[in-house]
DNA sequence: TACTTGATGTGGTTGGACCACACGCCTAGA
DNA sequence: TCTAGGCGTGTGGTCCAACCACATCAAGTA
């Protein structure tokens, strides 16, 4: 067992425990150190990989918002994990887009009228009417995204979603500049997003799911998502 | 931006590119160090972070075993993060759950019979037949579903899934002993599993899929896992 | 009262030292 | 000649001591 280990699995302990919970700060390195009888070195090399897993948010200086305290981001987590895979061609970015086809249509095929994460998805679409620059629509197009998979309630969902998208943002982006024409396709999207929230509260979750499904494959056929992508 | 991200982004970019792939070994701590004009702390705490991301593997001594080399275990990292935000009580076991039926049910629908994988799944099944301990059944019954997961052929799902496994497998060790009856209880899911291999062997992806979700949720349901877990 | 200044405590970074380990060469012995 | 042992070399693992940048807070000063 190396020793930074020998912190993580302290740490996790105290989580696990309840003895630390989200918004609780962790003693401060030196402290840590001495109280486990190891090195600072290992102790901060067990923050890091926490931080790097979206548990743990180090600040310096002084004060409230300093030291080190915990965080609940699972999304960093999975994303950056993803996005690393990706890089080394062992998570083909065709399963990820397969992957986020399936969970966000079971997403809308859940998703509940009455939830305010869907008012904030209706909310977005205005946002998105009255919008000119490319940049600004993928980013609300983003957040719509997010929003549709709030209203079904499943965090982990929620936190998978996001961060799939996060692992092939780069490769989408590149991928809008293949598109014949912007403006159109722009207009298409607004349609079909029309029609997902439709769908969604006037609860017809079959429909809903199968238009998110061709709402999300069209749109990287479209773009030029070859099967050997 | 931190030092040790400085070298994250190196490593990174390195494998986007390709001069890095699985297999290939790092540089030597001491000259990465070096070539970067960073201190090795920083080159160790960003090795760190990608070790538990499951795409290093830091081996200590000489030799063609030693140094450290890039691998591809995706499900590592997924794994601890999501058991990480499982402990801080941010990811509900209810979701996580709800979150491996619909992944293992699409799994299911997407199998093909003539997978590797699923002639594997086959396989563990009659090693469960003639298996006495608890320990040595549930073993077995998670490469079973694992197997089950590869054979849809999505790298992600199949993360995706043994990660959610893995998040809560002391969960689920533990909802083992609030089973009345074991011996009743594993024969069920063997005649189950024998049930979902037929379905798919059959190409009757939609009814492996509804015998899957039953098979999960009903032993979540017989173990006790309430609602409010 | 309002501003400046220093003390204090936090994480961030560095260099150096030493350890345990595993391989592979190289020598001494059979 | 062949074999067995020892030792050099390079790897990651760990620890320490020191310094920096930063943010806050309290005491002192105009």
């Amino acid at each position: 067992m190396r020793t930074h280990q020998l912190v993580l699995q302290w740490i996790e302990g105290q989580l696990s425990s309840g003895q630390l919970a989200v918004g609780g700060r962790l003693p401060a390195e030196r402290s840590l150190a001495e109280q486990l009888q190891v090195s600072r070195t290992s102790v901060r090399e067990a923050i890091r990989v926490l931080e790097a897993m979206g548990v743990l948010r180090a600040g310096v200086g002084s004060g409230p918002d300093a030291g080190t305290v915990v965080i609940a981001d699972p999304t960093a987590a999975l994303g950056s994990a993803l996005r690393l895979h990706v890089a080394t061609s062992h998570l083909p970015v065709r399963d990820v887009v397969e992957t986020r086809v399936l969970l966000e249509s079971w997403a809308a095929s859940r998703a509940r009228p009455e939830s305010p994460a869907l008012a904030e998805a209706a909310r977005l679409l205005e946002q998105m009417d009255g919008c000119a620059g490319t940049e600004e629509f993928l980013g609300l197009d983003v957040r719509f995204h997010l929003a549709l998979a709030d209203a079904a309630g499943n965090a982990v969902v929620s936190a998978m979603m996001g961060s799939l998208r996060e692992a092939i943002q780069d490769y989408a982006g590149r991928l809008t500049g293949n598109l014949p024409d912007w403006d159109a396709t722009a207009t298409r999207l607004r349609a079909e997003h029309r029609g997902i929230l439709a769908a969604i509260t006037s609860h017809d979750g079959g429909r809903a799911a199968q238009l998110v499904a061709d709402h999300i494959e069209g749109y990287y056929a479209e773009a030029g998502l070859g099967p050997g992508a």
